[in-house]
DNA sequence: TTGGATGACTTGTTCCAACAACCCGATGGC
DNA sequence: GCCATCGGGTTGTTGGAACAAGTCATCCAA
């Protein structure tokens, strides 16, 4: 009667305790295909739909040629989104440049940043958060691969209204420093934020851009900011690696 | 010498466009395996495997005996977590009882919560953020379902120290109101919290419980309340499906 | 009229087989 | 000592086949 499973998920749930339980420990290397095909007494296939099933979870990689390993955890970098770009932390901190950058370095890690300006129209969704209009509007975008240690760490992409910012120094495209600080430099005094988090899977080009493992997904970070009159000032669009991040808010209730 | 591409990697690749194209609109069916057999002219086995990237893209879903078809997207519902649980939003809508249930009602939709109630030793993260002992710490853990339209939207779990709410409304299974107003009542002032988000693939069991298509993952939301003296409160953890929530948070600068 | 059985269609599970692509250590020549 | 090659081991790709299981419309009998 206990034949309604599938043979394929009673193995992956086999697997799966013997991960949870530490015998197979992260980093260690599971037996090879032709090895579990004897010790579960199934054909080739159904392993592999097993460790597929696992790999889709997030507990396995796989590499040709090497064979399947329990996937290693990150020690993911929390981020403070509350304090990012507030005024009173750029101002402790603007010798660095980049808040981002300093956080990093302060942790003992190498962060590194690959910058592409170009001015065009906006996505859609981009163009009403800055209300502007869709059809028409122009924007100064700011496309950075964020780097640590080496290994691609996040995508940010921000966009300003190019009338607002149009010969500033946002317009460079070197590494400068935070885009709150650049903003303010040119007078543009953002004073309030909005942000909005959304959980998906990546495309296949942020897969590859990333370098993610399967079944990673990415959390969406999407903030608009404003000046004092409400104008919105820029969009800044952060695609994060759901196992590198953790996201961070403090909030003093009223 | 454009060869080095798998055939079900070329295979997802065009239905992929033809979906993005909307070519293959949301809800669509598509051909059976069938059918895909002979119009790309390779075994089932290929196809089953470019369908399987999809699904895993959560561009696709499939239901046996019926079809496979293109993935319907939600609207998403947007909660403010900054406001959530504010004296000021709390005051202003306590006759509702709780701010989930009354967002959702706003909105048109009909929400309602299975709570269950226990006293039991916490996880040990959770311990920690309560600055309790991990080994001999009791809570009173409070774990809902939250449901919108009798469909699974959220699992949300509280943690209370024992000692704090003894003889409180909390230890009663009702449906009471939102923690933040039952602390209050309970002289327990809230004037602090911290969020943390991760962002990860669901665990079986959680799938289960949400009832989650393949290839969605989630959100953990972690909120730790204090205390004007930076007491711990409790630590309230809500694990929300990607595809169904939008997490906004709105901050003045300074 | 209605309820159940039937059968075509579809996806899910499982087996078998072969070759490709890749990795790595061992071998052996320089 | 060093480097290229080779072979065995491993995962990746693809084909073929069969049956299980779920869905749905249709038909038939009570």
């Amino acid at each position: 009667m206990a034949k309604q499973v599938p043979r394929y998920h009673a193995i992956a749930d086999d697997l799966r305790v013997q991960i949870e339980q530490g015998k197979l420990a992260p980093g260690r290397k599971l037996p090879s295909e032709e090895e579990l095909t004897t010790t579960y007494d199934v054909s080739r296939n159904t392993v592999r739909l097993a460790l597929g099933r696992l790999t889709e979870e997030g507990l396995l990689v796989s590499a040709q040629g090497r064979g399947s390993f329990v996937r290693e955890r990150y020690e993911p970098a929390v981020w403070n989104w509350t304090t990012m770009e507030s005024r009173s932390a750029h101002e402790a901190n603007h010798t660095a440049g980049d808040q981002w950058a300093s956080q990093i370095a302060a942790n003992g890690q190498e962060p590194r940043q690959e910058v592409r300006v170009s001015i065009r129209r906006p996505p859609e969704e981009v163009a009403l958060q800055l209300q502007l209009d869709p059809a028409t509007a122009l924007t100064v975008v700011r496309e950075r691969i964020r780097y640590v240690d080496h290994e691609p760490y996040a995508l940010a992409d921000s966009y300003f209204p190019e009338e607002l910012v149009r010969n500033t120094p946002l317009m460079l495209p070197e590494d400068v420093s935070a885009p709150g600080g650049v903003l303010a430099s040119a007078g543009l005094i953002q004073v309030r934020f909005s942000d909005e988090i959304t959980v998906r899977m990546p495309t296949r080009e942020e897969s590859e851009r990333l370098v993610l493992p399967a079944a990673t997904p990415v959390a969406v970070h999407r903030r608009t900011g404003y000046d004092k009159d409400g104008k919105p000032l820029r969009v800044m669009i952060t695609t994060l690696p759901g196992d590198r991040h953790v996201i961070r808010y403090d909030v003093s209730t009223d």
